[in-house]
DNA sequence: TTGGAATGTCAACAACGCTGACGTAAGTTG
DNA sequence: CAACTTACGTCAGCGTTGTTGACATTCCAA
């Protein structure tokens, strides 16, 4: 028992100790992950709802309340009561749509697009460190097991995202 | 402007577009994470709190009170009504400290130990498939990426994790 | 015209963060 | 021993963000 005591010893990498160091990766990454857009929403009146919702109409300007409510997975009752403090605040516009009057196509006022800015470059400059520090192949990898991560659902909103993504 | 347009070509791994492919990828990868510990827990009285402070008790057992709370960082108020809850269903175990009268250390019951197995066993599917589809090395790339994301503060605690892990 | 889709809104509630304040037991130090 | 500090518990109150359920409006489509 050496060596080749596991089935097939090119998968060690799959033993419960190495999924577990997986899973407390995710758990301590995601909390730096929000920590920075966190802290800069606290004192204002927003919280990480009004953020990623800002992100995703930045990311996709004319989108739909009911698509966005399928990407964030949230019911319409909760996207509606982050949207209205966003109209009032003059951050975020709706223009009823044209094919179809019912929907009302969001986009970012000059204010929003501000807000956004400062949330992405906050987030993007941890990305961007952890990236370069990790080196390219990396990066690769890491994008590799989070798309795999993913229910099968949301990688194609994800993926969607990436090709309308400019 | 071919090819070599960027300052230093192998840096573009570090655009604005990819850091956003890699942000968006890491918060739909997360609700996939936490999906299915959510659909086990919904129903019973409990939620991702309770995972999460089961999980850690379970990692550490024997740990005390105030490093469950530097693990998870929340307050203690928070911390205490999760736990009293998994006491009063028998799941959790406090014992006072021989060393220290003052701490309480913490171990999962034997009930507490089922539910534990139960939500890991959910979460570790979703990430062995994945390492699985992903690859060996993607999974080096996937926590390199990740260590270099969290707080240098969390970074610790993760390490100290992997070492005494069993 | 009738049904269903897209949206808004009111009300109530739950989970889980937070702060502030107070209490108690037990270590530690002067 | 007295005084301070630490580890923990608890009460009360509050904020954000999620949920259901119910109802109204507008408008496309069959």
């Amino acid at each position: 028992m050496a060596e080749g005591s596991s089935p097939s010893d090119g998968l060690l990498f799959l033993t419960d100790e190495q999924l577990r160091k997986g899973i407390e990766a995710m758990f301590f990454a995601y909390r730096g992950f929000t920590s920075d857009p966190d802290r800069i929403l606290e004192g204002m009146d927003y919280g990480r709802a009004h953020h990623r919702a800002v992100h995703f109409i930045h990311r996709s300007p004319g989108t739909t309340v009911g698509n966005l409510l399928s990407i964030l997975g949230v019911t319409k009752q909760s996207l509606n009561r982050v949207l209205r403090t966003l109209f009032d605040d003059g951050l975020v516009e709706a223009r009823v749509g044209k094919a179809d009057k019912r929907e009302r196509h969001l986009f970012l006022t000059d204010k929003g697009a501000a807000l956004e800015r400062m949330l992405s470059d906050a987030q993007r400059a941890r990305m961007r460190s952890a990236y370069r520090a990790a080196g390219p192949q990396a990066v690769q990898g890491f994008r590799t097991v989070l798309e795999a991560m993913m229910d099968p659902e949301l990688r194609r909103q994800y993926q969607g995202l990436k090709e309308n993504g400019q």
